[in-house]
DNA sequence: TGGCATTATGGCAGTAAGTGACGCGCGACG
DNA sequence: CGTCGCGCGTCACTTACTGCCATAATGCCA
């Protein structure tokens, strides 16, 4: 019995994961450089080496392109909610995740987190890039959802499950921007070092101190 | 003395924002009708009785025409906020608003609200109108920032503003696309009557507390 | 290893969203 | 009563995006 049910010389998904990223690296570094409406779909086929075509095949609009880079950013926190073992309070894990995080940086993968940062904070100015950036984040909203339910023990569609999922969702995102911001405008990355402590409060605050503690047992 | 300052045959402020709620009226209904890609900036345009080109004049995309109406459903959550007197807890200025709300509610005030929540509901499915709709709740997030911070007698770019202007964003948002999947399913309505208490305790929630009192003095 | 099935891709023509330019009409003001 | 400012319509134009068909690439199975 094969899990990954795929016939015939179909793409595996994490090839079209890989692909995706690519394009999107592509596309978002030229919106950085010289904007949205001055990429044109064209250009970021040539950057990445493949047919206009092909890029519509695989984003449905020019400025979903940058979605998959720019999701890398919450992706990370939301990693890190993931990965919280019930006994560990958010911070003492969130702590020890930005440890494996730093540890484990390539120096592609700090280009891709910065260039996701500058896209973020683009966004303040770019409206079609505001809404990759809520697009990506309200996808991570709807992944928080099931994490949170078990963390709290409820069953997932709990009518009490889905507004902190929004609020901690809102708190990584706000988080995430305010990192953005503050990179941008020359940058404080000192500040930076309270990373876990910032994200723990924020998400433990949005959810009225239900999301936080570790748990007893 | 003339407040509103406009010069010539300018359009004043009022007659413009009507202008594009009317547009968005039009839209929206033919979005719920017959879905956003079978409908045409041109059909907008007829429905309305105006050219093509002056739609795109006060719309930059054809999803974005949606955003008026759709705003006005979060915009009730804004105006209870704005207008909260410091002496009263958020459960009882909800309430006493709600009531008036439904007081002063015309025929018109009706369809609209339950076409506002028809799309909210449709971006489900319709990523196009789910942008729309996180456009606008982004708008009133950034509206919010202000009011929590007087609420709070903080500056208004106090770094422990935004973490709560976001969450009771996403408080409010999560509410209203719980009423609008309720209503599309069937609707049990008789739970709708529980709203003001409903967004009270999502608010407190989503602020840990520092939000919802009634502040003594 | 080699055929077969399935899918990703490229090229091209077509649709429709969105823009710039120009002229008209209308209401405001002297 | 002229003329000024501005919203609106018309038309030509650019470009994001889609269908369609041919072809190359890939995985499965003998």
């Amino acid at each position: 019995m094969t899990t990954t049910r795929r016939r015939g010389g179909a793409m595996s998904e994490v090839r079209r994961r890989r692909l995706r990223l690519e394009i999107s690296r592509e596309a978002s570094r030229l919106f950085w450089e010289q904007g949205v409406d001055a990429t044109s779909g064209d250009q970021i086929a040539e950057a990445v080496g493949l047919s206009t075509r092909t890029i519509w095949r695989h984003f449905r609009t020019k400025e979903s392109c940058a979605e998959p880079l720019v999701a890398r950013g919450v992706e990370w926190g939301m990693l890190i909610l993931r990965a919280w073992p019930p006994h560990l309070s958010l911070e003492e894990h969130a702590a020890a995740e930005r440890i494996r995080h730093v540890e484990e940086a390539t120096a592609d993968s700090v280009i891709d987190d910065r260039l996701a940062l500058g896209i973020v904070a683009l966004g303040d100015r770019e409206p079609a890039l505001r809404t990759a950036w809520l697009m990506a984040c309200d996808k991570v909203e709807r992944e928080l959802a099931p994490v949170i339910a078990r963390r709290l023990g409820l069953p997932a569609d709990d009518h009490r499950v889905l507004p902190h999922a929004a609020a901690t969702g809102a708190a990584l995102r706000a988080y995430n921007e305010h990192v953005a911001r503050t990179l941008l405008s020359g940058g404080d990355t000192q500040g930076l070092l309270h990373a876990p402590a910032h994200l723990a409060r924020a998400v433990r605050g949005a959810t009225g101190g239900a999301v936080g503690d570790a748990i007893a047992g």
